[in-house]
DNA sequence: AAGAGGTACAACCGCCATATG
DNA sequence: TCATATGGCGGTTGTACCTCT
């Protein structure tokens, strides 16, 4: 559910007054969010993980006179804003791959949520304390065989290793990763011509231009091996499509995880990382 | 119809990692 | 090399909305 960003407390600094120059908290109006995201769509979305002022969001926030925090306009748009994300509720499917993931990755939700294109963290972590974790912890006692996950619980950030290693008798460890080129699965992700991605976009979600940069992504060099592009030629009907691209090395992880390598999601046609040819992916 | 309690979710906090000067 | 600034992330909180009584 989206709520309208209609609270007193917001309201309050809005309009101006002693507060002016306060930095604002609380619920983002209307206003702000069209201002935040017309100024990130025009100067291309793609740009988050690359670009200038991606490294310097306390000048940005400044720039658009939104006296928020940098940090904070970094989350409204990666958890609200994006018009990548799905606006949809998380179907069941999408929850098993939630446990699956959680069970296997710890509460890692930023990897967690990459590897759910349209998801965030946020999301994906406020669907699991409120809903899973509840399910599981009254299966469990209720007596009832633990579900996936339960295991986790006093794991906070497990990461893959841990987990593989963990006396789980039921599921074996994964199967070591050999070392190999890069390759990647593609996955289109449709950025608002139709479709309920748009539903809820602020104004101009349909021209934003993010089509415009050649290319983007790259997540920074960390060791997650998920990464997000959009390429200039990828935007077919010009409303700001994205390519996601999944390292096959998370495909091996990731293969028996239920609907997340469902070929309604992802095309699973793979493609050679050609870093030196590719300008797409050259940066 | 109104209040209480529960639920869902947006946003903040604090810590850590990384970049920059 | 060190200090500082900034971003990223997981945990947590606050509150709007929903449901029940």
């Amino acid at each position: 559910m989206v709520r309208k960003p209609t609270s007193s407390r917001h309201g309050e600094a809005a309009g101006g007054g002693a507060a002016e120059e306060k930095e604002r908290k609380g619920l983002w109006s209307p206003e702000e969010d069209e201002r935040l995201y017309t100024h990130i769509t025009h100067r291309g979305v793609s740009t988050w993980s690359s670009v200038i002022w991606f490294l310097d969001l306390t000048r940005l926030a400044l720039h658009l006179r939104l006296r928020r925090s940098g940090k904070s306009c970094r989350l409204r748009w990666m958890n609200y804003l994006r018009p990548d994300l799905k606006k949809e509720p998380i179907s069941d499917r999408e929850a098993e791959t939630i446990i699956s993931l959680q069970k296997l990755l710890g509460n890692r939700w930023s990897v967690i949520a990459a590897k759910m294109p349209g998801r965030t963290d946020n999301e994906i972590k406020n669907y699991w304390n409120s809903r899973i974790r509840k399910r599981q912890s009254a299966a469990a006692g209720s007596g009832g065989c633990p579900t996936p996950g339960t295991v986790m619980e006093k794991e906070p950030t497990a990461n893959a290793a841990t987990v593989a290693a963990a006396p789980e008798a039921a599921s074996p460890p994964p199967p070591p990763i050999p070392a190999r080129l890069p390759m990647f699965s593609c996955q289109l992700l449709d950025g608002g011509g139709g479709g309920a991605a748009t539903t809820q976009s602020p104004p101009n979600a349909g021209s934003s231009d993010i089509s415009e940069v050649s290319a983007c992504g790259g997540n920074g060099g960390g060791e997650d091996s998920s990464r997000d592009y959009c390429f200039s030629g990828g935007d077919v009907d010009g409303d700001g499509d994205m390519v996601h691209l999944l390292a096959l090395d998370d495909l091996d992880l990731l293969v028996d995880v239920p609907g997340l390598l469902d070929v309604d999601a992802w095309d699973c046609e793979l493609y050679r990382a050609d870093y030196s040819t590719s300008s797409s992916m050259s940066n």
